[in-house]
RNA sequence: CGGGAAGUGGCGCAGGCCGGUAGCGCAUCUGGUUUGGGACCAGGGGGUCGCAGGUUCGAAUCCUGUCUUCCCGACCA
């Protein structure tokens, strides 16, 4: 088996940038930080777009679309949000080239400057509360619940494929509420409609909670997340949702009157998960071999192989065989390929699929076709298992489940290993150090604590759990009383 | 923006110190033999050596400038 890819153990971050590029999911672009995201990688995130679009639409949301360009006076009216996102922003100052006339090809026209620059969105909120101040008058145009599916971008100095990208597409969902009870209420159910995606469909586990002040999104009261952890011990966020309180509807003077006829301020809530969800997946399952992706969200879930030889006879029965197993499988909503391509040899084509991470493998060989058997291997675990002919799609049906199951299962357990709880400094630090994971601590609750923990250790809170025990402790740091233990970790 | 490294056929690299016909592996094309874990044999195609100057009879190689990318830090989903 040729070592495609740099081993794990050897160097993780170059494992990853090889997966993603090897395995066909994305590869770089003429633009610095930018990345082309391959028709193999946008299936994977169609499959997953698909499903959270019918979770949002079940929740009673609805599709926009606003502009990318953001007059730069919008930014600047929300003062914390400004703060997070000013730099990072791409601006627009022009709005047309020329011809050099030194003939060096076409230069920016210096007399086709902007009124007042345009700036890339970073993330909607000002755009579409400027909007929003149009479409709310009265509690009877309340609740609005939208969300939009666009690209974002932050310029951001250091870029990663799928994990951070100057240019990202994502969802991020914008909500207005009477009340702050209905907002907060919105924000709780969108990390819940997260965390089930993530769980049941990319078989990850997540942990809920609140980011303290010093993590929290730029204009909001609350941020809630979901917290992922990965293979090499650091955790990744993998989604975010935030009550937004009345910050931005007082920026953009967005009031209504309510029922007894006084004007209030409008409760905001916005929510995103970008294609940064695709870096959690790789790193969440995939190995040395490539791949494994859970069959939920896979663009292809079953590949079958032919072996031939130069009986025409087995080959003929191979194909037909195929066809009916295709027929079959279809049937029954699943994504199958057969892979006849005779320019390739049977080896070759099980290690590129086993790089590209499909769930399951149905190998036909003239010498099985004799037997009525077929080759029914799985990618997670790498078990073979042969299988008559009769069972064959029954078997990969079930193993649909059980590799998502499977895989799942693999992650908690290691997920739940590497929650440690510690009491002591000394602990903090070589847990951090040698295990990695969540550290469960008691901090006493000041950003002076915790960005002196992130100073020494680099590891930041990623969350007080949402359903965390109330318990009398001291400040893992200062020894200060807490009374509840929150998790650090490295993150992405 | 600070610190490193690198730009040579599609990809990965060698050559550079010591200037003299641009080379290797993979991929690709043609023909054939093969097909149960990344096949083999034979033949072929493809590169103004990142860009711009300079030195020289002659530059991938030496000099100057410049651009870009990647890795490590501060920032971030």
């Amino acid at each position: 088996m040729g070592n495609i890819l740099t081993s794990r153990k050897q160097d993780y971050a170059q494992w990853y940038n090889d997966l993603v590029l090897k395995s066909g999911l994305a590869e770089y672009s003429a633009v610095r930080g930018c990345m082309v995201i391959k028709p193999y990688g946008f299936g994977l995130w169609e499959n997953m777009r698909d499903q959270l679009d019918r979770m949002f639409k079940e929740t009673g949301h609805q599709n926009a679309y606003f502009p990318i360009f953001i007059p730069k006076s919008f930014l600047s009216k929300e003062a914390a949000h400004v703060d997070g996102f000013a730099k990072e922003c791409a601006v627009v100052t022009h709005y047309r080239l020329k011809n050099d006339p030194d003939g060096n090809g076409v230069i920016v026209d210096p007399e086709a400057k902007l009124e007042e620059e345009l700036i890339v969105r970073p993330t909607s909120e000002t755009i579409i509360w400027n909007s929003y101040k149009n479409w709310i008058q009265s509690y009877r145009d309340l609740p609005i619940l939208v969300n939009q599916w666009a690209n974002v971008v932050r310029w951001e100095m250091r870029t990663r494929l799928f994990l951070r990208t100057a240019e990202f597409l994502w969802q991020e969902g914008h909500t207005a509420h009477a009340t702050k009870e209905e907002a907060i209420q919105e924000t709780k159910q969108m990390l819940n409609v997260y965390a089930t995606f993530v769980e049941e469909y990319m078989a990850l586990p997540v942990i809920k909670g609140v980011k303290t002040e010093s993590e929290r999104f730029a204009g909001a009261e609350d941020t809630y997340c979901i917290e992922a952890l990965m293979q090499d011990g650091k955790a990744l966020q993998a989604g975010t949702s935030h009550f937004l309180g009345q910050n931005f509807a007082k920026a953009f003077d967005v009031k209504f009157s309510d029922k007894d006829n006084n004007m209030e301020y409008v409760w905001a809530t916005s929510w995103g998960v970008s294609t940064r969800l695709i870096g959690a997946l790789i790193m969440a399952h995939s190995d040395d071999d490539g791949l494994v992706l859970p069959p939920k969200i896979a663009p292809l879930q079953v590949v079958i192989v032919p072996i031939y030889n130069k009986d025409e006879a087995a080959t003929e029965k191979i194909n037909t065989t195929a066809d009916e197993l295709i027929k079959e499988l279809r049937a029954k909503g699943i994504r199958v390929k057969f892979d006849n391509d005779e320019g390739r040899r049977p080896g070759w084509k099980f290690a590129q699929y086993e790089l590209q991470g499909v769930p399951v493998r149905v190998t036909l060989g003239a010498r099985d076709m004799e037997n009525g058997l077929a080759e029914v291997a799985r990618r997670d675990t790498k078990e073979k298992e042969n299988c008559s002919l009769d069972d064959v799609a029954g078997k990969v049906v079930s193993l649909m489940d059980e590799v998502q199951d499977g895989l799942y299962n693999k992650a908690l357990n290691f997920r739940n290993e590497h929650i440690t709880k510690v009491d002591s400094w000394d602990e903090f630090v070589s847990v951090l150090n040698d295990k990695g994971g969540f550290v469960s601590a008691h901090w006493d609750g000041t950003a002076e604590t915790e960005d002196k923990i992130k100073e020494m250790t680099k590891a930041t809170i990623r969350c007080i759990p949402l359903d965390n025990v109330q318990e009398e402790g001291k400040c893992v740091l200062t020894g200060k009383p807490s009374k509840e233990r929150v998790l650090f970790a490295k993150a992405y």
